[in-house]
DNA sequence: GACCAGGTGTCCG
DNA sequence: CGGACACCTGGT
């Protein structure tokens, strides 16, 4: 067991925040997420904290990096203009959300299958991914871990389409496919610079703009990503027709997009108008 | 049954 | 080069 005392973690809005599909309420007070070839059970405590029931050595090596206790979001929200209320309304709405480093291969596949989804239907058919083709978890008779690309590339397009992916199911394989070969090294395009890394993953199938900034973001950890979907989109017209101010907010944008995401996914906004 | 959901590729003008 | 439109599937 671990447990940890941060004003900037809150469980429960990284699991709402959209940016994962694998971390799932599990209790009442309890969530499970499976990642790093792992499974992880969270517990809220009344103290504040959060319990993991993990030994000290496996937070410190790797769920300490992996949900990026070592950025300061409280000074990200400090940086923040104080003259932008809306802004600094999401943020102390939102305070408590990371971005998570997630698997490149598992944030390229699960972005490219959550388009024209509802997030309930993201988490669905990536699941059943997972069980039909993942491996198991070391130690877990019934988890599975994301399945690989040479698994994928090796299926037929109508096994995965049986997992309900649509006419995603040829974009997915596609990617598979390149990831497998080596056409596509995601460990190479770690080490690119934004712009090029932005342009190798729009060369995937299936992947535009708003995927391939997703998977920066969220698989690439690169945050300075700004993803922009129906409810930014939504967010920008309404409270930024004269554009929001990227430029200021450099290397922390993509922070900033999860704050602005989960209010206005929240109807905070709504509900202060009426 | 029409319509939509955290888009993308394609085809028009 | 911007703007329609189709696309799988499950839910309202």
């Amino acid at each position: 067991m671990t447990e940890i005392f941060d004003a900037d973690f809150d469980i429960v809005k990284i699991a709402e925040s959209g940016q994962c599909f694998r971390l799932n309420q599990s209790g009442e007070n309890t969530y499970k997420l499976t990642a790093q070839g792992r499974v992880l059970s969270a517990e809220r405590m009344r103290s504040g904290g959060v319990r993991f029931d993990c030994t000290q050595a496996e937070w410190d090596g790797v769920w300490c990096s992996y949900f990026d206790m070592e950025t300061d979001y409280a000074a990200i929200r400090a940086a923040i203009d104080p003259q932008d209320a809306y802004l600094t309304a999401a943020a102390a709405y939102g305070a408590g959300i990371r971005i998570l480093r997630q698997d490149p291969w598992e944030a390229l596949i699960s972005f490219i299958l959550s388009q024209r989804k509802n997030i309930p239907a993201i988490k669905r058919c990536v699941e059943t991914l997972c069980v039909r083709f993942g491996e198991p978890v070391p130690g877990h008779v019934q988890e599975r871990a994301f399945p690989g690309a040479e698994r994928l590339a090796g299926l037929e397009l109508d096994c995965l389409n049986g997992c309900s992916l649509g006419y995603r199911g040829k974009y997915a394989q596609a990617a598979a496919r390149m990831v497998a070969s080596g056409e596509l090294d995601l460990r190479k395009l770690a080490v690119l610079p934004d712009d090029a890394l932005f342009d190798a993953l729009l060369r995937v199938p299936g992947v535009g703009k708003k995927v391939a900034e997703c998977t920066m973001l969220f698989g690439f950890h690169r945050l300075n990503r700004f993803p922009v979907d129906v409810w930014i989109e939504r967010v920008l017209t309404r409270e930024y027709p004269g554009g929001f101010p990227l430029s200021r907010y450099a290397g922390m944008a993509g922070v900033l997009q999860q704050y602005l995401f989960y209010y206005e996914r929240s109807g905070r906004t709504e509900e202060r108008r009426s």
